[in-house]
This record gives structure tokens, sequence and C-alpha cells, in this order.
DNA sequence: TATTGTTATACTCTATAACTATA
DNA sequence: TATAGTTATAGAGTATAACAATA
């Protein structure tokens, strides 16, 4: 089993598998895979923060299976969309979208070059920096990877309740600009 | 600056620092530090999937912001609370609860034995294992870390609107069970 | 001087496998 | 044989700092 997410838990308390048995309609006690019998989890059951973190695993999970195979990971993913809504744009420029820095994309834009799905050629008006774009294989690619996407969204809109979804994505947003504001 | 969290991407799609500015309500562009600009995000903007995790980094980093200079990152966190409402499990139990191999929490535990925070006894039914607790010391360290786990949830409250509260931590138990019983 | 991208290095979190001491 | 915990090792993801080329 692969590990993609951090840490174990706090607010941030998640698990990785997160096998949460529902009691009573809520993630209360975790049974363990021994069978040796259930945990409680205290005071982060009742917690938004601790579910954010849940969910956001979980759906975090089901992406990357149903990427899967193509060998891509999310973080290629990302790059290939901003890429491609933003043809030509740099390398520290992508990073800044992404929230990455610069020299923790340059060996993920040349996986991706080596792979033949993007270009790297480097800019007429600053010859310091690279114009990124996708080469027609990279479309494909990213086509591909946005199917599943799409897939993975209709399966949470699923059990959002697409009654609910506007309401749940407003209530994300406010979260993220708000505690962003707050930021140090 | 330290990122505690995984990849950019993806449907994971994040930014550890998510300095999106709403536009019209959506955090369609993000600006660029540089100043260079705004880079378009194209599809993921309107995806639960990237709202999810946008949210759930803001909110991590949030609470460690709140944390911060004690010293005790999340991981801790969770360990003393589980520890605390199971005082005995095993450190094996630990880890099933929290999603973390034995061998990912002995080094965890360790420190925390060295800060006085848990006690470690051999269990007096199986002379393998060790039975957890938390010292006064420890019980304390938790008081103060819950404090500032309840004020990060009051701050997420008070985001969420309480009149959403419930309904959005449904929304959240509905995809996490739904999601985790997809499992592979 | 400042910035783009690369490289070297280091740190965090996590897992698997092998080992010990019990069961 | 099987399990609890430890240790060694490895891998993914990320960052900072220093450097070459260019502004």
């Amino acid at each position: 089993m692969r590990r993609e997410e951090e840490g174990p838990l706090a607010q941030p308390a998640g698990a990785s598998r997160p096998s949460i048995r529902p009691r009573g309609g809520r993630p209360a006690l975790r049974a363990l895979p021994g069978g040796g019998g259930t945990v409680r989890l205290g005071p982060l059951t009742e917690t938004l923060g601790f579910h954010l973190r849940l969910a956001q695993e979980a759906s975090f999970a089901a992406f990357a299976r149903r990427v899967g195979d193509s060998g891509l990971k999310p973080g290629h993913y990302a790059a290939l969309v901003v890429i491609q809504e933003n043809p030509g744009l740099s390398q520290t420029a992508l990073g800044g979208a992404v929230g990455r820095d610069k020299s923790t994309l340059t060996p993920k834009l040349t996986e991706l070059e080596k792979r033949g799905l993007i270009r790297r050629d480097r800019a007429a008006a600053d010859r310091r920096s690279y114009a990124l774009s996708l080469t027609p294989a990279g479309q494909d690619a990213l086509a591909a990877l946005q199917g599943h996407a799409a897939a993975h969204d209709r399966a949470l809109d699923a059990l959002v309740g697409p009654e609910n979804r506007q309401a749940f994505l407003d209530t994300l947003r406010r979260l993220l600009a708000g505690l962003d504001s707050d930021e140090a």
C-alpha cells in the first residue's frame, strides 16, 4: 500500500486508509485490522477539521485508484492542466500556481518532457525561462486524465447529492478564503 | 516555510500555501507571488475534489500555525488523543487507529516518552507489547493542544456558519463512507 | 543586482523487511 | 509459527542554498 498523504493525525488526524466504520452515523470508532477490537478516537470525532481531512484523503485515494496504471501521478496531472490552460507560461509561474518551488518542479517537468508530453522552448522575450506547452501526446494524455477526473468528480457529486453540491462547494470556498486570509 | 502536506496537485491539485484570490467568488485564478500576473487553473476550478483538497490544506496550515511553537506536531497530538481515550492500548493498536504502521510510530512514541508525556509499560498479559498511557505532564500537554484544536474548530465553524455545520459534517461523512467502501 | 532554471543537499513522513523477544 | 516492537533501509515529496546564464 502506498501512502501518499502526510501524517496521521491531529486536527489533521487522519488515517491514510480510512477504514472507519460509521456507528450511528459517526466515525467514532475504528476497527483494528487485527480484529482486536475498536479504538475510541475521542474528541477528534466531532470535529470539522478531522472530517475534512478524512474526506480529502478518501477522495485522494479514490482518485489515485482511478488514474492508477497510467503511471502519471496527481502532480503530473495538475502540471498538465495548468500548462494547457496557460500555454507558454514559465516553470516559476507554474510553480507559483501549483504551490511548489521551482526546484520541486524541475524533475517532474523533465519527466513529462522525456515522455513527450510537454515542450520546453526557450522564451524569446527572456531567454532564461522556458515557455511550457503541451505536445499533441500531452493533450491526449491530459484528456485521458481529465476523463478520470470527471468520473471521479461525478462519484463525489453522487455522494454529496446534486442538491447539496453548490452549498457544499460554497462552504469549501468560504473555508479556503477565510483560512487563507488568516495566513501568517 | 515548512511543507507538511503532500504533492501538489491533481484532483489533489492543491497548493500548500493556498494564496488563491476569489474572483467573483471563485478561486479560478492564482496570483503569482512574483506579481507577474495570474494563472488560470482551468477545469480544476469547478471540482469538488480540488476544493476539498485546498480547504483541507488551508485548515491544516491554520492548525499548524495555532499549535506552532509547542514543538508538538499533528502526529503527536493524534497519538496523545487516542492514548488518552484508550489508556493501556498497544502501539500496534494505536497504529491501526491512526492509520500508520507500527514502525512509523516507534520514533514518535519514543520522543513522547522522552518528553515525559507518555508511559510505556510492558503489558502484564502479553509482555511483548506496551501498555500506553499519558503521564500527568502528557495530560497537561494534551489539554493545551486540545485548547488549540478547539479554537481552530471554532474558527472553522464560524466560516462554515453554525446553521450549515451539521449538513457540512454529514456531507463529509457521506463522502468518507462512500469513498471508503469503494476501496480497492 | 535580480531572476530563471538546475543541481546538491537535507528533511519529513511513511512503508517493507529483517530481527528480538515473547506467545 | 505468529505477533509486538525495533531497527535498517528505501522512497516519495518538498524545501533551501548555491550556481550558471541571462536580464
